[in-house]
RNA sequence: GCGCCCGUAGCUCAGCUGGAUAGAGCACCAGACUUCGAAUCUGGGGGUCGGAGGUUCAACUCCUUCCGGGCGCACCA
């Protein structure tokens, strides 16, 4: 039950009522109308900026317009209509709409707050895809999370949303990997390996994969040209190093439903298929490309070369398919990717990527176009780096010599909670420092435990309910029965109201993909909680549980019971638990 | 040089896709536990929203242009 939507509704009803009587004249451009709260709460509950935006098309000063949609939308519901400032008009509901609200979200528990404007749409939201050559670091978990966000938030909204990992697979890299793996190898057989030469993996966590294929091979792969093992350590290093990431990824609470491998693409040929395709639409040629500008690249070498016409959807230049070898680009196999998630139904695609990435995105979103036909669409939330410190003082994080610090690390040392929650709460393009002296510190200046305690709270209330108050029924239907007028407290009115917004949140989250929306909501709702608890403090009245009257804390109940709906709620669609207790 | 992102209180950041007098937390100061959980709360000061133009009823938000920072810039992924 979203309020602010329901009265879009009416003021649209309430335009086209006028436009059928003559007032207005037809076909107005109501894209621009909006409900919202107010900054200001004495301004009301809801405010519109209808009159504004229509009064010019309408041909009718904006006060003057704003007046006569104000006298329609008069009902038992509204309180108060008031005009204000240049023609905002600025509802006033009446208590029964929001105790109207609470009883909803009471009857429907989780489901409060879900929204049906994603009508089962397919979605892809592809995050993570980290290289399959080591561990996961901090960076790849806020990639994790925020992608993971995304997508519960999108369910919530009624999406169809599928969640994807793209397992790079092939290309050079990860022969480099078999190859350090083949040293870790000979290392394990006995041999002196010394320092790890440039240019291969140095970390211990290959050591492991060393051994392993040690035992099973035994030392006939020691001296053997590289043609003859590196098929066998690749797929072994590839194999173990996704069951490590796989593992990195459970410690955070993150799944997939997808993983997609890169290798299978062209092992069915998928590739060549689609620039086949893209060749006989004239989208692909024989080319050669300016030397980049700026910079000094000795490297550069003028050739002909098989490009990709990205410019023909927005591209600043057209992209090479194939490397000076003949060998595919990965850009090659990212069309090819993209082009099965379209034949797989998806028209909106979305890729959360490292802010590194950046500048790869428009080719990627060219590609999509090219290859759906204009029919899909690809997004691309791109996360800025993360930067560690400990009491200030920033963890080295230098990829050299294994020297790096690892997401499970962190997981380990502060918990997944405690991860995912500060990592939303930044905005995803914003740089985010991370300090895991503070995050493990259990006080207010940890907004995580901030929340959950606020949780923890409302389960202690409940528990104490039943214990000072005999038989008390906490179930929702006894609930959603109390007389909820009775919450006559501006504090306990205004938490109402407060709840009455998380639907409204949890949409805008979801169509913004901004996770970190419901994260700052959680903590604000968390706020209101505590500040009304300890109001009880210094008036006893305005306790939750009264002993002399039942009917008053059955309603006062119904509302931390409100509370703590919508804060788990919030939590599980940003991955964070929501303890009982926190003692 | 070009493209993308960022610049808001001393610090870290929100600001609801253009709305009204720009908000939190931290830090600082002063208060609240015989009482539903003090991991909490109440009150206080603190701002040329990087600068300058423009668009309009309305700009932190959109456009242009500077300044300052980050990322990227064939044949890595």
């Amino acid at each position: 039950m979203n309020i602010f939507n329901e009265f879009e509704r009416r003021i649209t009803a309430a335009l086209s009522a006028m436009a059928a009587d003559g007032e207005l004249p037809e076909g107005l451009d109501l894209s621009r109308v909006v409900c919202e709260p107010p900054r200001d709460r004495s301004h009301g509950d809801i405010s519109t900026n209808a009159a504004m935006v229509l009064a010019k098309e309408a041909g009718i000063p904006p006060r003057a317009l704003a007046e006569k949609i104000a006298a329609r939308l008069r009902s038992p519901d509204v309180e108060k209509v008031e005009l204000a400032g240049p023609g905002f008009i600025n509802l006033s509901l009446a208590p029964h709409v929001f105790e109207e609200v609470l009883r909803a979200s009471l009857a429907q528990g989780a489901r409060f707050g879900a929204s049906t404007i994603g009508e089962g749409a397919k979605v892809n939201v592809e995050y993570v895809s980290a290289n399959p050559t080591g561990p996961m670091h901090v960076g790849h978990g806020r990639g994790a999370v925020v992608g993971d966000a995304i997508a519960s938030l999108l369910a919530f909204a009624g999406y169809a949303v599928t969640r994807e990992y793209y397992i790079n697979d092939a290309g050079s890299q990860v022969d480099v990997l078999a190859r350090s793996v083949h040293l870790r190898y000979r290392e394990a057989l006995g041999e002196r390996v010394g320092e790890i030469p440039a240019g291969l993996y140095p970390g211990d966590y290959l050591k492991p994969i060393g051994e392993k294929l040690a035992q099973l091979h035994g030392p006939k792969f020691a001296k053997a040209p590289e043609a003859h093992w590196l098929t066998v350590f690749r797929d072994a290093a590839i194999e173990a190093m996704m069951a490590l990431i796989r593992a990195d990824l459970a410690a955070l609470g993150i799944r997939h439903d997808v993983f997609f491998s890169e290798r299978s693409l062209s092992a069915e040929g998928k590739v060549e298929a689609v620039i086949a395709e893209l060749e006989a639409r004239g989208l692909v040629y024989q080319g050669r490309l300016p030397p980049p500008k700026g910079q000094v690249d000795s490297d550069w070498e003028d050739r002909e070369q098989m490009l990709f016409r990205s410019t023909a959807y927005g591209d600043d230049v057209d992209r090479p398919l194939r490397k000076s070898d003949g060998s595919l680009t990965y850009f090659a196999s990212d069309i090819a990717y993209h082009a099965t998630k379209f034949q797989r139904g998806f028209n909106q695609m979305i890729d959360v990527l490292g802010a590194d990435h950046g500048g790869y995105v428009k080719r990627m979103q060219a590609a999509v176009r090219a290859v759906s036909a204009g029919a899909a669409t690809l997004e691309a939330r791109l996360c800025q780096l993360v930067r560690l410190f400990r009491h200030g003082e920033p963890v080295k994080m230098s990829k050299r010599a294994g020297d790096f610090v690892t997401l499970r690390e962190v997981v380990d040392e502060v918990g997944a909670d405690a991860v995912r929650f500060m990592m939303l709460m930044r905005k995803n393009d914003a740089p985010l420092d991370f300090d895991l002296a503070k995050v493990i510190e259990q006080s207010k200046d940890n907004p995580v435990f901030y929340v959950q305690y606020a949780h923890a709270r409302c389960e202690s209330v409940r528990r104490q309910a039943t214990e000072v108050l005999g038989e008390f029924d906490l179930g929702s239907g006894t609930l959603a029965a109390a007389d909820l007028n009775l919450l006559a407290d501006p504090s306990e009115r205004s938490l109402l109201k407060l709840l009455a917004q998380y639907p409204r949140v949890v949409e805008q989250a979801a169509q913004a993909r901004e996770p970190h929306r419901t994260t700052f909501y959680l903590y604000e709702l968390a706020s209101e909680f505590h500040a009304l608890w300890n109001k009880g403090k210094d008036f006893p009245d305005l306790r939750f549980i009264n002993q002399n009257s039942t009917s008053l804390s059955a309603a006062r109940l119904a509302l931390v019971t409100g509370v703590r709906n919508v804060i788990a709620s919030g939590l599980t669609l940003i991955g964070v638990s929501a303890p009982e207790e926190m003692r």
